[in-house]
DNA sequence: GGTGTATCTCTTTTT
DNA sequence: GAGATACACC
C-alpha cells in the first residue's frame, strides 16, 4: 500500500506529525525542516488510511503559489489522482463561501473583488459622499485616502466591524465630555468618530455597488459562519481535517475562521515557525501560536528541528541572532510547557565555512566586490551563476548591485514588485494611447513626437510647443495645421515637416480606428504599423527580450482592464488606466527568463520559502537593515486589538526575524556585506544583526580599498542622447529671469527645460487654478482701494463668480466645496480690509533689477509703506495649520528673499518685513529679512542663471521634486515609480 | 541635558 | 514637504 511511500525518508518527528491520528496539532517547523513535505504527506496519509475522504480535508495557505505547489505535491502522492482535497488560500476559500451564500449575506451574487488600486478609485469617485472633514482637506482632498484604506483593511484583519469602531469612538467622546480641559482627548475622539463613520459608509457604498475587497473575503465569510449556524454546521461536519500552512502569517480574523470550522472535530493541524513571522505590518498575529495552545489546551505540539538545508555553522549563527528576540515561543510559558526548542541541527549539509562578514569603504565598493567575487568563483567553477542569490532589504538597495553586475558582466535577474509603467517602452505605448484618446494631452503628444518612432527634430517640436503654449492651443492642432501657419511652415526643415505629417496622419487614423475597435486592437495595430512587432519578433539581446516581455505583459493588462469597462473604447480605457496609475498601480516588470543561468537578486521577503547554495545579504547597516521603524499614518486603536501584542520594540524584533529568514536561505555559503558610506553625509554603522549573528565585537568593521579608476567609471553619468544641443547664451547677452524660473531650475533643471524652454503645455492642477482665481479677486479689490474706490462685498463676490475656473477639480462636489471655502475666505478678507487694513502703497507692482549680466524681473502682490519702512506681501491659498508653520514658510521662502533683494536694489533699503498671507487659513507668516537672505537670493539667482546660460538641463530626480512634477509620467529620469 | 540645526528617508507584499 | 533623528553647541 501507498503508506510506505508516504512515510519514506521521514525523520521521527516528521513521521509523528504525518501520522498524528486525531485532535489538534501544532507543528513548529523551523527553517528548512521539511514543512511542506509534512503537510502534503499528512494529507496523503489521511486519505490512504481512510481517516477522511479527500473532500473532507481542507488545507489553507496564504499565496496562490503555495496552494498550487501543495496541490501538485498532493497529486503526486495520492495514487488515484482524485484531487478533491480542498486546497485554497484563505481568500479564495472565503470567496467561495461568499459566492455560495451571497444572498443570505445581502451581497450581490456576482460581486466584484476590488484590488488596492480599484479600491482607491472607488473611494475617490465617491469621496464627497463620505462624512469627512479633517481627513479631506480641500486643497488636497485625497491626501489621507491611502491611509484610510489601509486603516479599513487593518480593521478587517483584526475583525473589527464598523459598529465596534463606532462604539469605541463613542466611548472616547464620553470620556472627552467628562474632561472638558483635555483638548487632545477631544480631538482624538472627533478623529476616531470621523473615521468610524467613514468606515461604515465605505462598507455601505461597497455593498450598494456590488463590490467587496480582499479584507471582506475574510470578514464577510466570518460573519456568515457566525450568523448562519446551519451553514457553519454543514462545513463543520464536512471538514473532518483542517490543515493551516504558514500559521505565523495568519491574522486574527483568519484564525477565527479556523476555530469555527474546526470546532466540531478539533482536527486542526497548524504548521509554522514563529521565528519567520515577517508580516506583522499587514496584520499577521504571531500571538496566534500561543492562541492556538490556549484555544486547544490539549493540542499535541511537535517541533521539527532537523534541518535539511544548511550546515551547522550557518544555523548556529542564525540561532545566535534570533536568541536576541525576547518574545520567542520557546521562551514563553506555553513553549516551555511543551518543551519547544528551536535550535536547528544540520542533517544533510555536514560542514562548511563560517558565514563571512565583508565590510567596505563605500557602497559601490561593496557592490563591486560582490560582483567580482561571484565572477571569480564562477570562473573557478566553484559556483554557477544561478547558485547565487543577493538578498536586499528594500528594492532600492538592488540598484547598486545591478550596476556592478553589468560592469563586471555578471548575468542577473531582479524580481522587483513594480516598475512596468516606468519602462521606456511602456511609457511610449501609454503616451500613444493618451495622445489618441485625448488630443489635448500635449505632454503625451510631445513625448510621442520625440520618440524613436517619429523622430521629429527637437527644434521643430519646441517651436510648435511654444507656439501652442503662447496661443493657448493644443499642440496637436498646431501640428495639424503646421502647413498653414506661416510662422511654423517657413521654419520647418523637410525632415521635421515630414515627421510631423506622418505623426498627424497616424494619429488621425488611429482616432478613427478607436471609434470602432477595442483598445487592444488599436494598440496591436500601432505595434504592427510602427514596425515594433517586426522588431520584437527578432529580439536578439536579453534586453530586447525583456522589452518584448514587458510589452506583452502590458498587452495582457490592456485586455484584462478593457473587460472591466462598460464600453471598451479607447477613451474609457485611458481614463481607467490613468485612474489606476494615479491610484498607485504599477505591476512588476516581466520576470526574466529562468532558463538562462543568472544571479538572483531579490528582497528577503520574496526569498521566504526559497533556498540557494550561496547567499549574499547586502547593505547591512543600521537604518537600512534593520530599517528604521515607521508608524502607520492611521493606526487601529490598541484598545480594539484582541490579539496579545508583542512586548518591547516589536519593529526591531520583526526586522531581526527577517534577517533570520535571509540567513537561513543559504545552503553552503553565506556572506554578510556592508559599507561605511552609502552616499549620505553620515558614516553608517554596521548592522547590529551582523554583530549579533557572528558574535563580533562592536568595532569589527574592517575597511577595504577599491581601485580609484573603477570608482570614477562608476560615477560617470549615464550616456545621454545628445539632443541637438543649442549654443550657450553668451555672457554679454542679458538673461531675463523670474523667481519662478529660479525655483524651477533649483527643483530640477530638466523640469525648467520642460516648462520654460520646451514649454510643453500641461493641464493645470486645481490648486493652481484656484489660487490664481483668488489672486485675481484680491488684486481687483486692492487696485480699486489704492485708487480710492469702494468695492462692496457683493461686487467682490460677483468678480469671484466671474473669474471662477473649474479646471482640474476631482468632482463637482469638490469644486462646490472649494468654491464655498473661497467665498468665505474672501468675505473675511473684505471685512478685515474694510475694518481698517492699511491702504496699500503698491498693488501688483512690477520690479526689475540687474545682477551682473542677468536681469531679475517680477511683481509684488502688495507693498505697504509706513514710517518704519516697507512690508512686502504675497497672497497664498495653501493649507497651513499653525502660526509657526506660516512663519517658517515666510522665513524660508526663496520668493520673498528675491523680493527683499529686489526692494533693496531698487530703494537702497531692506524691507522692514516680508509676509505671506494665507487667505484660507487666515494666518500671516512674517519675517524680517536680513543681509543673509539677500545674499542667498543673489546666489540662487546666479546659480540658476549660470546653468540656464550653459543650457545645462540634467535632471536631478528626487522623491520630492518628482512627486508633484507634471511631467513625471513622461520624464525618463523620474524618481517616482508610477 | 536641553535646544536648535542639519540630515535623512519616504519599506516589506498578498489576497 | 514632513517628520524623525543625530549631532553640535551651550
Amino acid at each position: 500500500m501507498a503508506g510506505d511511500r508516504i512515510l519514506d525518508g521521514l525523520n521521527a518527528a516528521q513521521r509523528e506529525a504525518v501520522t498524528h491520528d486525531a485532535g489538534p496539532l501544532l507543528i513548529i517547523a523551523g527553517a528548512g525542516t521539511g514543512k511542506t513535505t509534512v503537510i502534503t504527506r499528512r494529507i496523503a496519509w489521511l486519505i490512504a488510511r481512510k481517516k477522511a475522504r479527500p473532500e473532507e480535508i481542507l488545507a489553507l495557505t496564504f499565496t496562490d503559489k503555495a496552494a498550487a505547489e501543495m496541490e501538485e505535491r498532493v497529486d503526486q502522492l495520492v495514487p488515484y489522482g482524485y484531487a478533491d482535497v480542498e486546497i485554497a488560500t484563505f481568500h479564495a476559500f472565503g470567496d467561495r463561501l461568499l459566492r455560495e451564500h451571497a444572498l443570505e449575506l445581502g451581497l450581490q451574487p456576482d460581486f466584484r473583488v476590488l484590488n488596492r488600486a480599484e479600491q482607491v478609485i472607488f473611494f475617490r469617485d465617491r469621496l464627497f459622499q463620505f462624512p469627512l472633514e479633517r481627513y479631506r482637506p480641500l486643497g488636497d482632498p485625497t491626501k489621507h485616502l491611502q491611509a484610510m484604506i489601509t486603516l479599513i483593511s487593518r480593521m478587517k484583519d483584526e475583525d473589527i466591524a464598523p459598529e465596534a469602531y463606532a462604539a469605541h469612538a463613542e466611548r472616547l467622546r464620553a470620556l472627552a465630555a467628562a474632561a472638558p480641559d483635555d483638548a487632545e482627548l477631544a480631538a482624538r475622539a472627533a478623529q476616531h468618530a470621523e473615521l468610524a463613520r467613514t468606515y461604515a459608509k465605505y462598507q455601505e457604498l461597497m455593498a450598494a455597488s456590488g463590490a467587496i475587497d480582499f479584507g471582506d473575503q475574510i470578514v464577510h465569510a466570518l460573519r456568515l459562519l457566525r450568523q448562519r449556524p446551519y451553514v457553519l454546521g454543514g462545513y463543520q461536519r464536512r471538514f473532518k481535517y483542517i490543515l493551516v500552512d504558514e500559521f505565523q502569517d495568519t491574522n486574527w480574523a483568519q484564525f477565527e475562521i479556523v476555530k469555527l470550522l474546526g470546532a466540531r472535530h478539533a482536527n486542526v493541524a497548524a504548521v509554522g515557525d514563529d521565528n519567520q513571522a515577517i508580516y506583522r505590518w499587514r496584520g499577521a498575529a504571531v500571538s496566534n501560536f500561543r492562541g492556538f495552545l490556549q484555544h486547544f489546551p490539549r493540542a499535541r505540539v511537535l517541533v521539527l528541528t532537523e534541518n535539511y538545508r544548511s550546515h551547522h555553522r550557518i544555523l548556529d549563527a542564525a540561532y545566535r541572532l534570533i536568541l536576541n528576540n525576547p518574545d520567542r515561543l520557546e521562551e514563553s510559558e506555553e513553549g516551555r510547557r511543551h518543551g519547544v526548542t528551536k535550535k536547528l541541527a544540520a542533517v544533510r549539509e555536514l560542514d562548511g565555512a563560517e558565514p563571512q562578514h565583508l565590510h567596505y569603504e563605500t557602497a559601490s565598493q561593496e557592490a563591486d566586490a560582490v560582483a567580482q567575487l561571484i565572477r571569480e568563483r564562477v570562473e573557478a567553477r566553484a559556483w554557477k551563476y544561478d547558485d547565487v542569490a543577493v538578498l536586499v532589504r528594500s528594492n532600492s538597495d538592488a540598484d547598486q548591485f545591478l550596476r556592478s553586475f553589468n560592469l563586471r558582466g555578471v548575468p542577473w535577474t531582479f524580481s522587483g514588485n513594480a516598475g512596468l509603467y516606468g519602462r521606456p517602452e511602456i511609457r511610449l505605448l501609454i503616451a500613444f494611447l493618451r495622445a489618441v484618446a485625448h488630443p489635448d494631452d500635449s505632454v503625451s503628444l510631445h513625448y510621442l513626437a520625440l520618440s524613436d518612432i517619429y523622430q521629429v527634430p527637437i527644434v521643430d517640436v519646441t517651436r510648435c510647443s511654444t507656439y501652442a503654449d503662447r496661443r493657448h492651443r493644443w499642440l496637436f492642432d498646431v501640428f495639424r495645421r503646421a502647413e498653414e501657419l506661416r510662422e511654423i511652415r517657413d521654419e520647418l526643415e523637410d525632415e521635421g515637416r515630414e515627421a510631423i505629417r506622418r505623426l498627424v496622419a497616424d494619429l488621425t487614423r488611429y482616432m478613427e480606428l478607436a471609434r470602432e475597435m477595442p483598445t487592444g486592437e488599436v494598440l496591436y495595430q500601432f505595434l504592427v504599423d510602427s514596425g515594433w512587432l517586426a522588431r520584437m519578433s527578432k529580439a536578439a539581446t536579453a534586453r530586447d527580450e525583456a522589452e518584448v516581455q514587458n510589452i506583452s505583459k502590458f498587452f495582457r493588462r490592456v485586455q484584462d482592464a478593457s473587460k472591466a469597462l462598460r464600453y471598451d473604447n479607447l477613451r474609457e480605457f485611458v481614463n481607467h488606466l490613468d485612474g489606476l496609475i494615479d491610484a498607485g498601480e504599477d505591476p512588476a516588470v516581466a520576470e526574466a527568463d529562468v532558463e538562462t543561468p543568472a544571479v538572483r537578486v531579490l528582497t528577503v521577503h520574496k526569498a521566504k520559502g526559497l533556498e540557494f547554495p550561496v547567499v549574499f545579504l547586502v547593505s547591512l547597516v543600521q537604518d537600512k537593515f534593520p530599517l528604521r521603524g515607521r508608524r502607520e499614518a492611521l493606526e487601529v486603536p490598541v484598545e480594539l486589538i484582541r490579539e496579545t501584542l508583542p512586548a518591547g520594540d516589536f519593529h526591531q524584533q520583526e526586522e531581526r526575524r527577517l534577517f533570520y529568514v535571509g540567513m537561513t536561505r543559504a545552503r553552503r555559503e553565506l556572506y554578510l556585506t556592508s559599507a561605511r558610506d552609502y552616499g549620505g553625509a553620515r558614516q553608517r554603522k554596521v548592522s547590529q544583526f551582523v554583530l549579533e549573528a557572528l558574535d563580533l565585537p562592536k568595532d569589527a568593521a574592517r575597511p577595504f580599498k577599491a581601485k580609484a579608476v573603477e570608482e570614477i567609471q562608476r560615477f560617470a553619468p549615464p550616456a545621454e542622447p545628445d539632443a541637438a544641443r543649442l549654443a550657450p547664451i553668451p555672457p554679454e547677452q542679458e538673461l531675463l529671469i523670474s523667481h519662478k524660473q529660479v525655483d524651477d531650475y533649483q527643483t530640477c533643471p530638466l523640469k525648467y527645460r520642460y516648462v520654460h524652454v520646451l514649454r510643453v503645455p500641461i493641464l493645470r492642477h486645481h490648486a493652481v487654478v484656484y489660487g490664481s482665481t483668488i489672486h485675481k479677486v484680491v488684486e481687483h479689490y486692492l487696485l480699486r482701494r489704492t485708487a480710492g474706490n469702494y468695492t462692496s462685498l457683493e461686487d467682490l463676490q460677483a468678480v469671484y463668480e466671474r473669474e471662477w475656473d473649474n479646471q482640474g477639480f476631482l468632482t463637482w462636489e469638490h469644486e462646490e466645496a472649494r468654491k464655498a471655502a473661497g467665498r468665505q475666505a474672501l468675505t473675511r478678507f473684505w471685512h478685515e480690509e474694510e475694518a481698517g487694513g492699511t491702504k496699500p502703497t503698491y498693488v501688483e507692482k512690477e520690479f526689475g533689477f540687474s545682477l551682473g549680466a542677468d536681469r531679475v524681473r517680477g511683481r509684488f502682490d502688495r507693498v505697504d509703506q509706513d514710517l518704519f519702512g516697507a512690508t512686502i506681501i504675497d497672497y497664498k491659498t495653501g493649507d497651513v495649520a499653525a502660526q509657526k508653520v506660516a512663519d517658517r514658510r515666510a522665513k524660508e521662502s526663496l520668493q520673498l528673499k528675491i523680493y527683499a533683494l529686489a526692494w533693496r536694489e531698487m530703494t537702497g533699503a531692506l524691507p522692514q518685513r516680508v509676509e505671506l498671507r494665507f487667505l484660507e487659513a487666515n494666518l500671516v507668516g512674517r519675517h524680517t529679512p536680513d543681509e543673509g537672505d539677500t545674499e542667498e537670493a543673489g546666489a540662487a539667482v546666479e546659480a540658476a542663471a549660470v546653468g540656464i546660460r550653459a543650457r545645462a538641463f540634467e535632471a536631478t530626480p528626487s522623491y520630492s521634486a518628482c512627486r508633484y512634477c507634471a511631467y513625471n509620467q513622461v520624464c525618463p529620469f523620474t524618481a517616482t515609480r508610477e
